[in-house]
RNA sequence: AGUGUAGCAGGCAUA
């Protein structure tokens, strides 16, 4: 049983989930441990109905399923973004006494980061907390992050006084995981009164601290001050990692403002620690940064520069340069590009195909646009509702309906919900 | 035995 459950979860991490439902099969072996790893193995493959169906015969089996089965579910239905079976499942746990833990907590907390469920969110907590479970630090950083992002101020107090009743102290990585939650709320400005607190009780701010101050300033668009900040940071003896680059170039882009986004990647090839290693993520980012002024050429120049620095691009480089086709006139260049995309061995993912489908449309290729379908199968990568959703779009604009309307029905075939 | 846990990018949908 224990070789069983093993080899499930490693080929599940694979993504090798046809070896996984066969081991399950021929290992003969049946208890809450392949079971639950089954549908671990389900989940991380994104093969949500094929978890729900192992679920179910969970019950036709006659096993009792524990605490883990129904976390690993309930985090199937968060990566899905499917809230309300979250808690339907949460509310099925309670109903047959399984008690949640401290895993389902932060399974729940991570269900519902970017989504206003604080309310159940503290729910869970308090029923967790009543089972008189101790919450780790990590817990309650996760737990506070979720509450500031949605502005739950008076609720986050709350939670830091109970972390204390726990003999929990507040840390560094507290703070800044309180200043992240205010980064992403409605009131960005918020994170820097953490910041003051911060520095107050003397607590020492990281890299992880200036990133998101960083952030703060961007949100604001305050371009300057977030350059400021950096100074600061550097300053201060803190070296900014890859992220706080990232984040800089990012902001520029958000802001429209492209010299800054140049500026700010020089800094990252002059910063003595990265030794001018840049990886494809800051490479696409100053591509963005291109792009978002209509640049084709000066991007594909940072194609060229990541060939000459054997930087390999990824599926991010082409989906974004491919979109930049799309929204510059320039979407007859795409074959090109994708061609150039195969030749370095860069394996399409359902967005780079849904960009190129609408490249593809602009130009009135309808015919390739069609075949993408058969493409990807190939490939054995499976459609997502974007793809479909997108190749009826061009069918429409195409003129040919019926041609939609085949597209339509083959989504609901793929077990897709159309939205 | 198994699941979660501080900062970053792309299409579609959603508001």
């Amino acid at each position: 049983s224990r070789k069983v459950s093993a080899d499930i979860r490693y080929l599940g991490k694979k993504g090798r989930l046809d070896d996984c439902f066969r081991v399950f099969e021929q290992g003969g072996v049946r208890n809450k441990y392949t079971y639950t790893n089954l549908i671990d193995a389900c989940v991380r493959c994104n093969q949500l109905h094929r978890a729900k169906e192992v679920f179910r015969r969970i019950r036709e089996d006659g096993i009792v399923c524990d605490t883990t089965t129904y976390n690993v579910l309930i985090r199937g239905y968060g990566r899905a973004g499917r809230l309300r079976d979250v808690f339907d499942t949460y509310n099925m746990m309670l109903q047959h006494e399984v008690r949640p833990d401290e895993f389902t907590l932060s399974t729940v907390i991570s269900a519902c980061v970017h989504k206003n469920m604080t309310e159940e969110v503290l729910r869970v907590f308090k029923d967790v907390r009543d089972q008189g479970v101790l919450l780790g630090r990590p817990t309650y950083n996760h737990l506070l992050s979720v509450l500031c992002h949605s502005g739950r101020v008076a609720a986050a107090q709350d939670v830091i006084a109970c972390m204390r009743s726990d003999k929990i102290i507040p840390d560094s990585n507290t703070f800044t995981t309180l200043m992240n939650g205010f980064v992403r709320s409605a009131h960005p400005e918020k994170a820097l009164e953490v910041f003051n607190d911060m520095q107050q009780l003397g607590l020492p701010a990281n890299a992880v601290t200036y990133t998101s101050l960083i952030l703060m300033y961007g949100r604001l668009r305050k371009i300057s001050e977030a350059f400021a900040c950096f100074d600061t940071m550097v300053r201060e003896g803190v070296p900014p990692d890859e992220i706080t680059y990232n984040t800089l170039v990012d902001i520029c882009v958000e802001a429209n403002d492209l010299d800054h986004a140049v500026k700010a990647f020089e800094l990252l090839k002059k910063d003595p620690n990265l030794q001018g290693k840049i990886s494809a993520r800051t490479f696409t980012a100053l591509m963005r940064a291109y792009c978002q002024d209509h640049r084709i050429d000066d991007a594909l120049n940072v194609l060229d520069e990541m060939d000459k620095a054997e930087v390999k691009p990824n599926t991010h480089t082409y989906s974004v340069l491919l979109e930049a086709c799309v929204r510059s006139g320039h979407a007859q260049l795409a074959p090109q590009i994708w061609e150039r995309m195969l030749k370095s061995q860069v394996t399409p993912d359902s967005i780079v195909y849904t960009t190129y489908i609408k490249c593809l449309g602009k130009t009135g290729k309808l015919e390739e646009a069609l075949a993408v379908i058969e493409d990807m199968q190939k490939r054995g990568l499976r459609p997502d509702e974007g793809v479909f959703t997108t190749l009826a779009e061009v069918c429409i604009a195409g003129g040919d309906v019926a041609a939609a309307h085949n597209v339509l029905n083959r989504l609901q075939t793929q077990n897709f919900r159309r939205t």
